[in-house]
DNA sequence: ACCACATTATGGTCAGACCATAGTCGAAGA
DNA sequence: TCTTCGACTATGGTCTGACCATAATGTGGT
């Protein structure tokens, strides 16, 4: 038998090439967002290969949220150059945690991780708050705890917001969206929603007047509000 | 014209459905890891649709890291369902820094928040610190910024991984991996690394001692030093 | 000018074929 | 009986060519 000097010969699928060469033309050619990728029968004609491998490497830079296909003819058809990563994070969540690649706890950890973190920094630069106070009201007049959830959503989405870093933005965005349903069970739980609103007054207040360590203090405690049963 | 009452006509491609009916699957049969689907031509046929459709949505699923297809025959053929989130967040990250979709800032950023909170987690713990050696050791070994960013890339992930948070471990090493080129170019420019290894030193000996603060400010400052430009 | 219809470029879908790969199974031989 | 080797087959990977739906654009008539 040959031990040593053989490495496996590299299976490479044909819509990985075509991947790989139009990652390549994104960089050195510096497409960006807006820019649209040739069509695809003339993109597979370019490359020498089929329709269907150049569709399914799409399908790929569709799903990581960088492309963007359309029907039809004119400038806005065709598949265009996006930059949406936040449907992309949701689905990756969703599906992980679905499969139970991930336990809930882990989630509502890097939840408190990154909100702790995104209310200090909103504080410290003492972000505009108004997305924060409309959610807020929203809240308020919220008749069913989905609605509920629905604007507690975008109230911890709009600090993730504030931080001014759109990769967290994102990633939290994504979070809230994987769990929804957890967390409209958790608001059940709960029943009492006052005890929410206070806590959301309180991280506002602490953003509002600049003061960081408050501001996480506040976020810590709201998620033990929230999750009782996960901090004990 | 009519002004109530008209929703947009849904436009769900065929995939998307496949896709939609996989998923319900998976969760609702309790489908997990190392199940297999059914063949790409059994699926077509039950669904009612061609299998470019059904391998549409098949690579949707590979993209995210949920089902891994190989070929021939036996138990491993087919599509497996797998739990591997890395490698579609580092595409997913590594192309949308290309797009200048995310700044760089950002991304230091966020590792930086990362980072900090799994070290202290990890000092808490009192976490096993034997893989942060090994890498530390490595690095001494490095004979180019390439392996010294190799072995250090590894000590950082040991850190994630020691937090004991699989999420926010996977998210750290697609940040590494989606900024690798830029890695290598810090070090290039930082040239003395010396400093470096001091840093990694007082991290380690901060999780040793289960100390979370001392923790998190070394990891602080240990990222200024690498990225000087970015922290003024 | 304006409107109605034909044209066309685009993605979406399908059917069917062929190839490469890798287990499976059975027959031939030791 | 056991081993070995070749045929078989189920699987994904790829290609071709066709047709449909959509939406902008051209074109002609009023």
């Amino acid at each position: 038998m040959d031990v040593s000097g053989w490495r496996p010969v590299k299976r490479t699928r044909t819509f990985e090439d075509v991947l790989a060469q139009i990652e390549r033309r994104i960089t050195e050619d510096g497409l960006t967002v807006g820019d649209r990728l040739p069509a695809e029968r003339q993109l597979a004609e370019q490359l020498g290969v089929s329709r269907s491998s150049v569709r399914e490497a799409l399908r790929v830079l569709e799903t990581l949220g960088v492309v963007s296909s359309q029907v039809g003819r004119g400038p806005d058809a065709g598949a265009v150059l996006t930059s949406r990563p936040d449907a992309a994070l949701s689905d990756l969540l969703r599906l992980h945690l679905g499969l139970t690649g991930l336990e809930l706890r882990e989630v509502i950890d890097a939840r408190l991780m990154i909100e702790q973190w995104a209310a200090a920094r909103a504080a410290t630069a003492r972000a505009d708050t108004s997305a924060l106070a409309a959610a807020l009201t929203g809240m308020d007049a919220a008749g069913s705890p989905e609605q509920f959830v629905e604007h507690d959503t975008a109230f911890h989405c709009a600090i993730a917001d504030a931080s001014g870093n759109r990769l967290v933005a994102a990633i939290m965005r994504s979070l809230r969206d994987s769990m929804r349903k957890y967390s409209v069970e958790a608001v059940r739980q709960v029943m009492d929603t006052s005890i929410l609103r206070a806590d959301h007054v309180r991280i506002l207040e602490a953003i509002e007047s600049g003061d960081p360590e408050e501001a996480a203090r506040a976020v810590s405690e709201h998620l033990a509000h929230a999750y009782p049963t996960l901090f004990r």
